[in-house]
DNA sequence: TTGACAAACGGAACACTGTTCCGTAATGTA
DNA sequence: TACATTACGGAACAGTGTTCCGTTTGTCAA
């Protein structure tokens, strides 16, 4: 996973041309596929399309997931780059980071499959799913900081976990026209809000209907026994 | 994916004595491997624990997918079960909604992997995914049309739409601690409120910061031309 | 131009899925 | 006990990502 891009000591020349060749047909070619075919397309169909053989594109790519990583690593960075540039567009830091996760849902949910293979768990695909939380959760960070900073939202959200939790409402996004992520991502965005930002903070116990909106996030564990382990 | 459990037709006898007893067996096996192994276990694997070849697996149950429903149908119910119940007891049904999803979420984050595989897409678990919310959906719709008639909650959110995100949101719980799948439910759940029961709703163009919490849900489409279709 | 050699290629082979198929074995009835 | 039916077991199939290694090719020095 690290500097797929950038040549390795160079020792005679930088590249053989026809590496350098191969290399940039099967970025194109897997591009397009991932457009047409989404994401999951088999490695031996991207190596057919680009009319070499399936080492060719592991002497590239040592895993699937760089090849993807690769692919988009343009975008994620324009995403990242986005962050500053909106924080300082908006007086509201909330505002700003409701049209920067936008951007990203915008990403994720416009590609076949992405966020399908984001999650974690898949050994394969934990690079790409580190690559893109590495470089976007700090810009994140920002927004979060600023908005809690400015009283616009309640503290005790990490940005790694609301980055995963966009990233999970995007799957499937594209593949089911009832199910509209960027719907379910504003109710996720607006929940994060804190209403009346001078607000006493409710710090009582187990909160209930009215009061439901304003306390700060924490984790609970399980409280329910009613559904435990037991086989129908 | 029909009558899994029912015997059918019973001509001579209802099953065979080996049959019931195999069948029984790979539930029990099943049930305990997803919570050591994870749903993902191997159909090989179940089999081989259980003592039986793979056929006897693929007769009882015609699909993985099968299998796994099987072994959470009880539990599925029970949470559908819970609906009326939950909503009768709460004088507010948004009270009772979240109480409700709570139920749901700690069924899904404690099965390793279930929600993972809950997602539509891979047409082999299209059967799983049906399943749980064509029996679930009805009760969120309850929740939904009571909260919104009480004035609690915005309008134009589907209770299937609000399902597949928390099941989404839920994707990957229990393997990272750093995510708690429940505190995003939350805040989803947060995000459902209407502030002001009596407010009126905003309908002006783009909204921004302040106002972003009260307005009715309704897809958007894409608005961000900044990332588009280009390769890295 | 030619030789030499590292770099790159191609694709068979491996390990792993879920699923199908069919010859064989066990079961319950007459 | 004889027999029809039901169920079993596991080899085989089609698919995946990945590894390995014999062969080809590009490049640079002589």
């Amino acid at each position: 996973m690290t500097d797929i891009d950038a040549p390795s000591a160079p020792r005679i020349s930088a590249q053989r041309a026809d590496a350098q060749r191969n290399k940039q047909t099967l970025l194109d070619v897997a591009a397009a596929l991932f457009v047409t075919s989404g994401v999951e397309v088999s490695v031996r169909e991207i190596a057919a399309q680009a009319g070499v053989g399936i080492g060719t594109v592991y002497r590239h790519f040592p895993t699937r997931a760089d090849l993807i990583i690769a692919v988009y690593r343009h975008q994620v960075e324009t995403c990242a780059e986005a962050g500053p540039v909106l924080l300082a567009r908006y007086a509201s830091p909330y505002a700003a980071l409701a049209e920067w996760i936008q951007l990203f849902v915008d990403f994720l949910a416009t590609k076949h499959g992405l966020a399908d293979v984001m999650q974690p768990g898949d050994p394969s695909f934990d690079a790409l799913h580190r690559h893109l939380l590495d470089r976007l959760a700090p810009v994140c960070t920002a927004f979060l900081d600023a908005a809690v900073e400015a009283g616009e939202i309640r503290p005790g959200i990490q940005a790694y976990e609301l980055m995963r939790g966009v990233g999970n409402l995007c799957i499937g996004a594209g593949t089911d026209p009832h199910y509209d992520a960027r719907r379910l991502v504003d109710l996720l965005i607006a929940g994060l809000r804190r209403v009346n930002p001078h607000a006493q903070v409710d710090t009582g116990d187990e909160p209930r209907g009215e009061e439901v909106c304003n306390r700060p996030f924490q984790s609970r564990g399980n409280r329910h026994p009613l559904i435990s382990r037991k086989r129908g």
